[in-house]
DNA sequence: ACCTTCGCACCTAGGTGTCAAATT
DNA sequence: AATTTGACACCTAGGTGCGAAGGT
């Protein structure tokens, strides 16, 4: 418990005992995949539920056209392909991370500076018109005209009165690679972590200003760029061609100071710049540490490069903590996988390292239409040509650094004659060549005996990092992974916070 | 000399006593404010010049017209107001550290992994069409087929063979701003910091490829945004709609480690990351180390935050250097400023400190037009609503961080219903009200007699910083300057390298 | 009591030149 | 002998929660 404030210490029982919340649990199937989809028009009211269990209308306008659809269609859970062509979808990324918060009770703490959000809100889009031009934005609505209190003894969050929410005008924060061909948005992970929540009224720096004690949700807004009007000064959506999307795990509560510990805990133990509060933990040995304390680490947190595996031909980069669906947190607060599926949830994928998953599994590039981008990046000079000619290297070896793929410097990237190519500029991942078989039904503790079994075989040196810095080494064998696997981890990519790296 | 590598000490004599290069000297006039402006080609083979001493032909195209206008206008240094309104122009930001470093025979290193350039590029544009979109872009072209060596023992570069450059492709580092329209281009400093050299041929990061031991000379690009044309995917100039602007006084050869000692020692006096480097020197009283050591610190550097001079409800920020245009490097260079009705020299103003200049005289922001975004940022948002308001604000006081303007997040700056304004984050620059005059003809050390006098009066606290993070307090008496003064200062704006602030 | 603010230590992320070693 | 590479210490810049102090 050290390093939590004593502020979330006080009262807090249940909160202790991690008893889940006196909240809904939200279905899977009803959360992240089918979002509220919602024709917007400029200066409608927020869209308010006291129940934020999803009901996943989607009135999504077609996209390319200029008239709202009037008769949206309405899709309902699981007809996960069923969709017609150019409906525009939009999915959250990093879902699993979001709902471990929901259950708790996501808060977030705003500054009169402004604050980051964690998680933040990362989505990817389908469904544009690969030519057609488009705004990406993002607002955050209140979820209802209410004012909370945290009762520490209940741990819970209750009414403590009415606000109005209209005496503050909502901010859209327009996602800054705006506008950019809908081929690009698709191709990369769409990332609004730079947004940042004020509780100052008078703030000039354009962050989004929120009333402290609130409960809001977030918005992703697609937006037909209308060469007729010039929204590059767009402030508020306009009234057709607009695609709005809500994503009910990623409703919180705003804060000033953390009330559920729960949420210190978890913020501390996922959010990279939180590190220096996380449990120092002994230095262990090598392999002892790694294999002892890794899957049940708890508060602990040994924070490795990613993975890689390789596959055929195919390289497939993972973080390092497949185990963490085994642990304690994850028994405490048991939010399945949303999508069956996987062999492994996807929380099993997430990442704490900063450094982690920046790179990009680049002969399934053209497979996946997955890129990653080093900061809120288009991909507007990537070209199949990247892919073309990396898809004729030899297999890349272990114990060598990846240039393979580096993220573009500045904002957008630069335009060159050369393809362009993203991946990391800094991390040192490596390769683990693929021998043995994990069937796509294996769990995810399926990767561990790999581990465990150090001496045999050809191995992979990686390096990793523990909470001061120390830099320590871990030998892995060899594992493998099937086309199937290596697809759907592919498909939901892990995620990191700070950059918006992904597979 | 401490610090310096064992490489450049070496047979370096003249180096060391700081012998002009056997260069010749560019005049003022024909540097900076007059730069080469061409109609650009795709395609078209690099201007070549051995002598670098710039022929100031003008032949821009008429901005906003498609085609070229063939009758391309001449101009000569000297004829500061007499290009006609629409004449695009593009002025150099920080020449004068430009200048600095070209006398002595600019060195950019170049690595694998791509290097910054330092000084970086950075211009304003003028006589846009406000509402015309454009790109701008920069490119490096080099400035002969000849391979270079640096002799030590006369402190020279040699031709050392020749090379064909004909085989590596250049890139062009399209501005993440891009596309903008004009007026949001012209508010703001466009800077080219980001930009990153390499010698890897093979590089995907989009990086700028460039041969090492070679001289080149970077290019600014002004594209018009033709809407036929789809630019977000521009690798290579438009044939036409293009103004190209080359500064002589930006010519570098390449390397991979600095020959010239005087290279490294300026780049590690004037670039902030590089301060590890600088001279520690002592730890002095707040005063006399001051008034003493600053005027002629020579390698020694304190970091002042920049002052702020506040004049009849005006007011003025502007770094903490006055005097180093009477310091022994600026003795050893005699660079004279290229504007002689400056009251100062314009270097006199350059910035050290990554925190400083990163405000704005806001309510001079209607008279002179000059934003200063927190990083490559269109102030899109920014209206002439922020200055009303803010201007019928109090005077503020001194002690007080300023959170005046400050800058946007992300790339680009959100798009608020609010005006945005920018301005510094971070820095806690300090007012220092006005009371006795400074003549506009006053020199640069008619500021320092304020400093010295510290006793009496009302007084400001500001922070600087040293080499070692030490943070001291300077007092500093009230000083005035006068409304023409005040309007020198900002229209040639301080310049610090790593963010795009300026005045 | 409850909520907010601010300085702080401790992180991430990445830009410097240095120096020793490798490369050519 | 000249040039390049890569690990490194030391910076800038800024995102964390902490905890004391302030405000209501």
């Amino acid at each position: 418990m050290q390093g939590l404030s004593s502020r979330a210490h006080a009262f807090s029982v249940e909160a202790l005992v991690g008893k889940p919340c006196k909240r809904m649990k939200v279905s899977d199937s009803s959360l992240n995949e089918y979002p509220v989809s919602q024709m917007k028009k400029a200066g409608s009211s927020p869209r308010r539920s006291e129940d934020s269990s999803c009901d996943p209308e989607t009135l999504a306008v077609r996209s390319g056209s200029t008239e709202a659809d009037p008769g949206g269609e309405e899709h309902t859970p699981k007809e996960s392909d069923r969709l017609p062509d150019r409906e525009v979808r939009v999915e959250l990324q990093g879902s699993e991370l979001w709902k471990r918060f929901y259950e708790i009770g996501t808060e977030m703490i705003i500054t009169k500076a402004g604050r980051r959000m964690f998680p933040s809100v990362r989505v990817k889009v389908r469904n544009l018109d690969p030519c057609q031009q488009y705004y990406v934005a993002m607002d955050v609505m209140p979820v209802d005209s209410k004012r909370y209190r945290y009762v520490y003894h209940s741990s819970q969050w209750m009414v403590a009165g009415n606000t109005d929410h209209s005496c503050i005008s909502p901010r859209l924060y327009v996602h800054p690679d705006s506008p950019c061909a809908g081929e690009t948005w698709m191709r990369q992970v769409i990332s609004f972590d730079r947004v940042k929540l004020t509780n100052n009224e008078m703030d000039d720096k354009g962050h989004i200003i929120l009333q402290s004690m609130h409960k809001y949700k977030p918005r992703v807004h697609i937006i037909r760029h209308d060469p007729r009007m010039d929204l590059s000064q767009i402030q508020s959506l306009p009234a057709e061609g607009v695609h709005s999307f809500a994503f009910p795990e990623t409703e919180f509560t705003t804060v000033t100071a953390y009330q559920n510990q729960q949420i210190t805990k978890l913020k501390i133990d996922r959010n990279p710049f939180a590190k220096g509060f996380r449990d120092p933990g002994r230095n262990r040995g090598v392999l002892d540490g790694l294999l002892e304390s890794y899957p049940w680490r708890g508060p602990l947190s040994l924070d490795f490069k990613p993975f890689a595996v390789q596959l055929q031909g195919t390289v497939l980069y993972f973080s390092s903590q497949p185990w963490s669906s085994v642990s304690p947190l994850k028994t405490q607060l048991p939010f399945s996988s949303s999508s069956s599926f996987y062999p492994f949830s996807v929380s099993a994928f997430s990442c704490q390292d900063a450094a982690a998953l920046h790179t990009l599994a680049l002969p399934l590039y053209t497979k996946t239409s997955v890129v990653s981008p080093a900061s809120p990046l288009p991909a507007r000079a990537f070209s199949s040509l990247g892919a073309d000619r990396l898809r004729g290297l030899p297999p890349l070896s272990p114990l060598t650094d990846l240039p393979l793929l580096s993220a573009l410097q500045g904002k957008k990237p630069p335009h060159c004659r050369d393809p362009c190519l993203h991946g990391s500029p800094g991390s040192s991942p490596c390769l683990i060549p693929v021998h043995s078989p994990i069937s796509p039904q294996g769990s995810a503790s399926s990767l561990l005996p790999h581990l465990s079994d150090a001496a045999a075989g050809p191995y992979c040196l990686y390096r990793y990092s523990f909470p001061l810095n120390a830099q320590l080494a871990a030998i892995s064998r060899h594992s493998k992974l099937t086309e199937d696997t290596t697809d759907c981890l592919l498909r939901q990519s892990p995620w990191h916070p700070t950059t918006n790296h992904c597979l």
